[in-house]
DNA sequence: AATCCACAGGAAGTGCTGGGCG
DNA sequence: CGCCCAGCACTTCCTGTGGATT
């Protein structure tokens, strides 16, 4: 029984009713052909083609909403101008989400030019003379790409960026050109003006893709992603204008269809309908939120069942800061544990409102002081099931979410 | 026009973990 | 081994402020 259900299960993988080729679809794919990003490609290439005469390129900046091309782009044109130069040119791709520290950011520009550095234990100084030694040794134009670069500064401040704008003078057989990308279109107007002059030597915006646009992208990706005839005819249009709708992003769309095409295909179906495009929606939604919830730490979570807790007893009342601490506090005194001051419930509270798991506006009321009125920017459904998502946190809190739920 | 609330949010520091380096 | 480093989650102390009320 269980044999035949295994074969069956492994069968229904090994030959996809939908998929060709489903690689296609995931976000760190980059095509060939990059539709209706032609203009920002050539100005790309133009600004960096004197690498490839032996001279540096200028430092670039590139601004642009998520999901509009900025980093299939540069890898695109960087790995073009990397084949064409031979050794000339040595690209290192630097996420500084995911490495949003100083240390992290040059450990892994240090392992670019062939430098490995260990992961904790030295000083950023020596983390930057390791880097730039082994990057005269190579002899070569090294392309920086810091993606994202905004979380970077956010998190650590600007003195790798300033570093790194200027360590050409202490260049001599090397070159180092820096592309800093970032969808925060106020992203210049916090930083040293000093470095703004060193980054900002060309500057490239991406336009939001169109309601249009994002169908052909889509189309022509689904034509080597899918077998014909899969898709049912509103599945591409849906996707496109759902996607249009969150500022044109176009890894939404893609990972829109990935999700419903992956719902059919576990339905074994054969065919992707609009309705697992909107099944795919609130699960990618969903996902986002329980993925973050669930990893945060333990004050993080008590300070977001206040907000649940408060929301749920009067949904009409605006929530304030100080709400939020005295619940939080009473929490804390009911389970027993700590609790942090109201300064680090401010900070918690503007890093919620950053992810986008509550909105925190700050406002004036007069004589009643200045606060932050929140509010969960998520469905409680996706909350308590991040919440909940942690066992040990969860049987703490039970008790609490029973009382009112 | 002055006041004053209830916080916002900057700066600097602490204690802890997890890791160098010589 | 002893000392140094970065990062994190926080604390302490602090100055700043929009606008309803006096």
């Amino acid at each position: 029984m269980v044999e035949d259900r295994l074969e069956e299960i492994f069968n229904s993988f090994k030959s996809s009713q939908i998929y060709i080729n489903r690689e296609i679809l995931l976000p760190d794919y980059v095509p060939d052909e990059l539709p209706h990003r032609d203009k920002q490609i050539i100005e790309l290439a133009t600004i960096l083609a004197p690498a490839l005469s032996g001279s540096k390129p200028p430092n670039v900046f590139i601004y642009g909403l998520t999901g509009t091309g900025k980093t299939a782009v540069t890898k695109y044109v960087l790995r073009r101008l990397s084949k064409k130069a031979g050794g000339r040119v040595l690209a290192a791709y630097v996420n500084c989400r995911s490495s949003n520290t100083n240390y992290r950011v040059l450990a892994e520009l240090s392992s670019a030019v062939g430098r490995p550095v260990p992961f904790t234990g030295l000083s950023t100084a020596e983390v930057l003379r390791r880097f730039v030694q082994g990057l005269e040794k190579q002899g070569r134009i090294m392309m920086a790409v810091l993606d994202e670069v905004d979380w970077l500064v956010k998190s650590s401040g600007d003195s790798v960026l300033y570093h790194l704008t200027r360590l050409n003078s202490e260049l001599t057989r090397s070159r180092l050109s820096v592309i800093g990308i970032t969808n925060d279109l106020r992203f210049m107007e916090y930083i040293d003006p000093r470095i703004k002059s060193g980054l900002g030597e060309e500057e490239l915006v991406f336009p939001p893709y169109t309601n249009k646009e994002l169908e052909d992208i889509l189309r022509k990706r689904a034509e080597l992603a899918f077998k014909p005839g899969v898709l049912e005819e509103g599945v591409i249009p849906l996707c496109a204008a759902i996607a249009a709708k969150q500022n044109g992003d176009c890894r939404l769309a893609l990972d829109l269809l990935l999700k419903a095409a992956d719902i059919a295909e576990r339905e074994r179906v054969g065919k992707v309908t609009e309705d697992h495009v909107r099944r795919a929606q609130r699960e990618l939604e969903k996902n986002l939120i329980v993925d973050a919830v669930k990893t945060m730490p333990l004050h993080v979570k008590l300070i977001l069942v206040s907000v649940y807790l408060l929301e749920k007893s009067d949904s009409l009342k605006n929530i304030t800061t100080g709400e939020i601490y005295n619940s939080y506090r009473e929490i804390c005194k009911k389970i027993g544990v700590g609790e942090v001051t109201q300064r680090r419930v401010s900070e918690i509270l503007s890093e919620l409102d950053m992810l986008g798991i509550i909105n925190a506006r700050v406002v004036s009321l007069g004589r009643y002081g200045r606060t932050k009125i929140i509010k969960l920017a998520v469905s409680e459904k996706s909350l308590v099931e991040g919440l909940k998502s942690d066992p040990s946190f969860y049987s703490l809190i039970d008790p609490l979410l029973n009382m009112l739920s």
